[in-house]
DNA sequence: TAGATTGTTAATCGATTAACAATC
DNA sequence: TAGATTGTTAATCGATTAACAATC
């Protein structure tokens, strides 16, 4: 499947979530195509990569559409996950951010911080950086979610894939992705969000000075 | 430009710095495309949209390229951002994130709690939530990094826009992108790259037990 | 039934890849 | 000079959009 209509999905079922809590029921492709920006062919050909969701002359059932997108994406597949490194992005996650929404559970965390060892946020248990193979031996585990320093990045990343985790979500800075690795790996680079936002920026600046320019003369 | 090639020339400048800290002075489009998953007509193509940066039969210079991107990505322009929300997620940028390494200066941030307002994370100051638009008129600002809860996004949002914002980088899981809205709005959103992440686990499973079930008969 | 909207094929558009002359 | 590699045009590929028959 198109990586483009991966992308999108997410976005789908955020707008649908959206629209089920303000109580509508049904939507048309172009509907949901005008909210998202997208037209309503997109919408009707990357639901289609999967199988017909809708009923013709009526739109979708804005329920239903929800429950299979959220099958699609492994929502109901039950998937566990830990988290290695509790700084400051690693306790953001498991305090603000609900695994459980979106169908994951963190199962347990580790860090190397003798203080932090043994200590719960958010009901998840801290486990000390040197239990990480034993306990990765004793539980199924389908996610790590990545929030180390810099530059445990690499070695850390080892200890894992070595353990049998072959998916990683990766918010250090580090480039993750090596070309002959069969491990998944999801980039959350906060640098090169906040350069895309820069460029856009600098380019509506640039836009700016040459239109008062132009006014100018 | 097209977005897609806006979202790789990050990753160049990435992989630029590290050859540059390895002691890599120059490289060919063959080599950087290697290193990234591209091909080397790509990597040709990306940076031909912007001029000539190289040379034929020799290839770039890591460190001229480095400035070339630089530039284009706007980091020379002493961008200056303030940061709304100094929760979890806001403090783990102010710690851990380094706005100066990519051109951009943070240079306040805007809280409700009292006990916060009047201190200083890594050497910014924290300001009431009152004090927004005064400061904002005050102080010319081009990037808003939006770490409120949720149900603030939508309230925050407008008071920035009315302020003169009109670039966001929203760390909140609600969709700012307005149709007609003219704000540049840069997303960070944790639970579309979870779910993206989720979609290729759960495909990669299934491979798993395809090829097993194939094997058993 | 008439109107609406899907599912799906065909047409268009844009992005990537291939090829090669220019040139260092 | 010979080899290497860019800059750039042309070819290919894939993604988006348009169109419309099927059908609710």
């Amino acid at each position: 499947m198109s990586n483009n209509v991966i992308r999108r999905l997410p976005r789908y079922l955020r707008k649908l979530d959206e629209l089920s809590e303000s109580g509508v029921d049904k939507i048309s492709s172009r509907q949901l195509g005008e909210l998202l920006g997208l037209t309503s062919s997109q919408v009707r050909q990357d639901f289609n990569c999967f199988g017909e969701f809708g009923q013709q002359g009526y739109g979708y059932n804005v329920a239903a559409l929800r429950a299979q997108i959220a099958g699609i994406m492994g929502m109901e597949r039950g998937f566990t996950a830990i988290l290695v490194g509790v700084g400051n992005i690693g306790r953001a996650l498991m305090e603000n951010f609900c695994f459980a929404d979106w169908g994951v559970k963190l199962a347990a965390a580790f860090d190397i911080k003798p203080a932090l060892i043994g200590t719960e946020f958010n009901g998840v248990h801290i486990y000390g950086m040197d239990e990480l193979e034993s306990y990765l031996a004793e539980h199924d585990t389908d996610i790590a979610v990545l929030t180390v320093p810099k530059t445990a990045a690499i070695p850390v990343t080892e200890r894992l894939t070595k353990s049998g985790i072959d998916a990683i979500w990766n918010f250090t800075n580090v480039e993750l992705t090596e070309p002959n690795s069969s491990t998944i790996v999801e980039n959350v680079h906060f640098s090169d969000s906040l350069l895309s936002l820069s460029y856009y920026v600098a380019e509506r600046r640039d836009e700016s000075a040459a239109k008062a320019a132009r006014e100018e003369k």
